[in-house]
DNA sequence: CGGTTGCACTTTTTT
DNA sequence: AGTGCAACCG
């Protein structure tokens, strides 16, 4: 078994220096996925680490999972627990942290996780029990305040204190009355996560002495996204002996909005003297013309580090760049041409992904994919975990779990309907709230809730019994497949879903998906984590299809052709970009480098000269972006409303009869015609489906 | 209390 | 354009 097989030099000093700080500069497609799994196989194998002795920090679930495979295949070990390092997010290895050692901060070991959609409503009720109207102060604009207060490790009382704003002063209120909602219903939210672990590696120093001593290898990737609070919790993980490994691309930072500093990773050098810095500057992935046009528009930066990445691989086809009419035909030209590549089996449908700028986009490609019967995934966008019949049975099962969980009662009190109105919850809760009792017990006994009508008292009791049995169960280790069939059942979720609408069969169809999902655990609390934390990248199948994302969801992922649609002023660059600074459009152009670099050997770029926004025409001028990549702004098509017949002309019309020459095949008589895909008799006796695009046909 | 209708708002990107 | 929420009526 030899380890370092198969790497080049600066691959191989990346796996073989094994103690103090390393920093690994990877350029995109350079092969540091590789490069980390043959340093836990080396460390493992060769420098006597045991596998419990390694944390490594990866950006999703799938990317560890990956990286889990990879290395039990280079060890020849089973992919088990007990031989595996700690491997996850940042979220999920702070949520074991927390399981286990929250009980120093008070939190419960039972406490469930709060998403962005939980977050905000636990906003309204803050915002509710201050009498602050949600007219003048939006829950979302709290939402994102409290979330960048939180990365910045800010209380409500920092906030409080550094507020002159009105709207600064009005948040900082909600924001702690939002805490202490939270605490009291026993729940984390995403940030929390994070802050709370920094809490624990600060405020007890013998768990953190602990860990650190555990940990004699850190190893984290994606290090340019990573945010104050990830930064902490690094810093005060790693021991003296300083044996820690980051590897990232300040290129590829795509994340700042959300409180990612890419600078963290250019001041590592400082942060632990006597680092090694290992540059990985070949690239594996793309062709010659696709990187030397993403090199194109990074470069156009002025705040990054200077690299050239290189290619052995020879130039490719250049990168095409198409223009359309509007969002529909943009959608059909990429739908018919991939359609044309996998009949002619030059591709499978899973060799191709389409990218985008943001999630609404997808749309019109949905269409176009349906009407030429090409089979798509959709990443990320409204995900399975957040439709509205799996959160209603998700939120069933916290409550289960955590029975001071109001947002996920509230979610539930009246699904399906019971009769318990607005007013007998407000009155319940009030009760409850006094009472001491958890929310179960309370429904139990809703009896002796006085506020109540006898008919709300009979309902809420009802409800109580139900979630009490169903507790039983929980207790019981009822595995949650069972359990959600249990639940099912017992609230008549099937009948309640079954309301006449069209989608009826679609959410049965989901909360069958939802049980199968389940049946992969063993325990509850596992799949509750499971589902928070799952990321859009995640949840994507391996069947054979095109896969539909945003950018920002390709992160990590290859794909022989990529399609980049809505390159267009004000769509990417996003709009936003105009009335912020020039940090916000260095990392829209980060963003587009990141997009190109999945290609591995065809690159397609499209503008449409006017697309539907807002149920709005809205007439937007090819994107900056095409211009750093060398297409003059001269060269490509202006649009003028009324003037639409340009599309006739970019694509040479070939009619049934016409006489043509081909360079492969010779000449030939179209036969059939089918949007960009021709049918050409040859003269040789073969018939061929080809695309016009890229088959060159002559016209005689 | 529950269902319906009409209005407002959306769209950056996500763990 | 589509969706979610608020106000109304039965």
């Amino acid at each position: 078994m030899d380890i370092l097989e198969g790497l080049n030099d600066a691959q191989k000093t990346a796996v073989q220096t094994t103690t103090g700080p390393v920093l690994l500069l990877a350029g995109a497609g350079s092969g540091k996925t590789k490069t980390l799994t043959h340093r836990i196989a080396h460390l493992i194998a060769s420098q006597h680490i045991w596998p419990n002795e390694i944390l490594a920090v990866t950006f999703t679930n799938k990317a560890a999972r990956e990286m889990r495979t990879r290395l039990s295949t280079l060890l020849g070990q089973p992919d088990t627990r007990s031989f595996m390092p700690w491997m996850g997010t940042f979220h999920g290895i702070c949520v074991k942290l927390l399981r286990i050692h929250g009980h120093h901060l008070d939190i419960a070991s039972n406490f469930v996780i709060y998403d962005e959609d939980d977050r905000q409503s636990l906003i309204k009720q803050a915002m509710k029990t201050l009498a602050i109207a949600d007219k003048q102060i939006k829950p979302r604009a709290v939402s994102s305040a409290i979330s960048n207060a939180k990365n910045e490790l800010q209380s409500p009382s920092d906030m409080a204190a550094n507020a002159s704003y009105p709207f600064e002063k009005s948040v900082a209120k909600i924001y702690a009355t939002y805490e202490t909602l939270r605490r009291q219903a026993g729940a984390l939210d995403f940030d929390d996560l994070l802050i709370e672990t920094v809490r624990l590696l600060r405020e007890h120093p013998e768990v953190r002495d602990q860990l650190r001593s555990q940990f004699r290898h850190i190893l984290i990737d994606e290090y340019q996204d990573t945010n104050a609070a990830q930064y902490a919790i690094v810093k005060s993980l790693v021991n003296d002996e300083h044996n820690i490994c980051v590897v990232g691309d300040d290129w590829q930072s795509i994340y700042s909005w959300r409180g990612a500093d890419f600078r963290n990773i250019l001041r590592f050098e400082q942060d632990f003297p006597g680092t090694v810095v290992i540059k990985l500057e070949q690239n594996y992935r793309s062709t010659g013309a696709i990187l030397e046009a993403a090199h194109n528009v990074i470069t156009k930066n002025v705040e990054r580090t200077d690299k050239q990445l290189w290619t052995a691989a020879g130039t490719g086809a250049p990168v095409q760049i198409q223009a359309a009419r509007d969002e529909a035909e943009e959608a059909f030209n990429i739908a018919s041409r991939i359609a044309t590549q996998v009949q002619m089996a030059a591709r499978r449908y899973r060799d191709v992904a389409v990218l985008y700028r943001m999630n609404s986009q997808s749309a019109p490609l949905e269409r176009a994919m349906m009407q030429l019967r090409v089979p798509y995934q959709i990443v990320g966008g409204v995900r399975f975990y957040d439709r509205r019949e799996v959160k209603d049975i998700i939120a069933y099962l916290r409550l289960l779990y955590q029975p001071a969980d109001r947002i996920s009662f509230t979610r539930i009190v009246n699904v399906p309907t019971r009769g318990i109105g607005a007013t007998s919850l407000e009155r319940f809760l009030i009760w409850q709230a006094n009472s001491g009792m958890d929310i179960i017990e309370a429904l139990v006994n809703a009896d002796q809730a006085s506020s109540l009508t006898p008919r709300a008292k009979k309902a809420l009791v009802a409800l109580g019994e139900l979630l009490r049995t169903l507790q039983l169960a929980v207790t019981r280790d009822t595995p949650p497949a069972e359990l959600i069939e249990q639940l099912v059942a017992s609230i008549g979720y099937e009948a309640y879903l079954r309301d006449g609408t069209p989608q009826a069969e679609d959410r049965i169809e989901n909360l069958g998906a939802l049980v199968s999902d389940a049946r992969t655990f063993a325990a509850l609390p596992d799949f509750l984590e499971e589902v928070a934390l799952m990321s859009s990248v995640d949840s994507a199948t391996d069947h054979d299809s095109v896969t539909l994302m945003t950018i920002h969801a390709a992160k990590g992922l290859e794909f022989p052709v990529v399609f980049m649609v809505g390159m267009e002023e004000g769509i990417f660059p996003h709009s936003r970009v105009y009335q912020a600074g020039p940090s916000e459009l260095e990392e829209e152009r980060r963003l587009c480098y990141v997009g190109m670099t999945r290609a591995r050997q065809e690159l397609h770029m499209s503008f449409a000269a006017c697309r539907l926004q807002f149920g709005q025409r809205e007439y937007n001028s090819p994107s900056r972006f095409l211009a750093d990549m060398g297409y003059e702004a001269a060269a490509m098509p202006v649009f003028e409303q009324s003037h639409d017949d340009f599309y006739a002309d970019m694509i040479p019309d070939f009619d049934i009869g016409d006489r043509v020459r081909s360079a492969q095949f010779g000449t030939g008589e179209i036969v059939d015609v089918d949007g960009l895909a021709v049918s050409v008799s040859f003269d040789s006796g073969t018939i061929k489906k080809l695309n016009i695009e890229f088959a060159h046909l002559e016209k005689l």
